[in-house]
DNA sequence: GTCCTAAATTCCTTGCCAGATATATAACCA
DNA sequence: TGGTTATATATCTGGCAAGGAATTTAGGAC
C-alpha cells in the first residue's frame, strides 16, 4: 500500500535527499535522522517506503542497519526522459547556432 | 498552491501521459479528455498543476485552447538524474533484472 | 439578442501522506 | 539478568490532492 512508483517515491523532497546522499556512501539511520533534521520514526518511514520502490537497500550489522542506493528504478524515469531530452537538446543546438549567426 | 515541484507534477500518472501525448504535438482540452478517459474538469486541473511548474503553456484560439510541452523544467530533473547515471552505466545488467522483475 | 461549444472554476467528498509521539523489537553490554 | 542503543512499527492528526458534478466564463454562429 501506499507511494507505488518510483515518481511518487521522488516527489518528497526529503526523500530526493537521502538518495542523495546515499549516493556518495551507505548510511546508517541515525545518520540520516542528524542530516535531515527529522525525527527518527519518520526517516525510518521513508526509509521503508524507498525499499517497498526497490529504490535502496538495508544490510544489517549487529542493531545498526547501513542503508545503500539501488539506482536501478532510477534508470526507468531515466528512460521515460529520453525521448524529451531530444526536445532540449534541440533547443540548446539551436541556441548555439543563432549565437554562432549573431556574435556579440 | 498545491503542486509546487516539478517532481510532484509528474508523481501523478495521468499527467505523465498529457505529457506523452504534448510531445508529439499540441492537443486541444477536448482531445486530451478523449484520451485519458477522465472528465473535463478533471484534465482542466492537471493543465493547470502542469501550466502552473512550466510544463506546458496554452495557445488560445477562440472558444479553444491549444496545449503544448514546455520541456524546460524536465531538463531540472534531468540534472538531478545526471549524476546517478554514471551508477547504471556501469551495471545495465541491474536495470534487466529490475524490469523484468516489475514487467509493465 | 439567443443558443451552442470549449474550457475553466467552484464546491464537495474521499482517501491518503507526512509528521510526531509513544511503544515494540532486537541486539549488545555489564 | 537488566539496561542501553538502534531501528521499526503503531497510532493519531492535519492537511492536501484527485475526482466528479454543477456552475461559470468566453467565444462563435445564427
Amino acid at each position: 500500500m501506499g507511494v507505488q512508483t518510483t515518481y511518487e517515491a521522488l516527489a518528497e523532497p526529503h526523500r530526493r535527499q537521502i538518495l542523495d546522499l546515499l549516493r556518495t556512501r551507505e548510511h546508517l539511520v541515525g545518520e540520516l535522522v542528524e542530516r535531515l533534521g527529522l525525527s527518527q520514526p519518520g526517516v525510518s518511514k521513508h526509509l521503508r517506503t524507498l525499499r517497498d520502490v526497490g529504490l535502496v537497500d538495508v544490510r544489517r550489522d549487529a542493531q545498526r542497519r547501513w542503508y545503500g542506493l539501488c539506482p536501478a528504478p532510477l534508470a526507468e524515469v531515466d528512460a521515460w526522459l529520453a525521448p524529451y531530452r531530444a526536445f532540449w537538446s534541440d533547443r540548446l543546438d539551436a541556441l548555439d547556432r543563432h549565437l554562432e549567426e549573431n556574435p556579440q
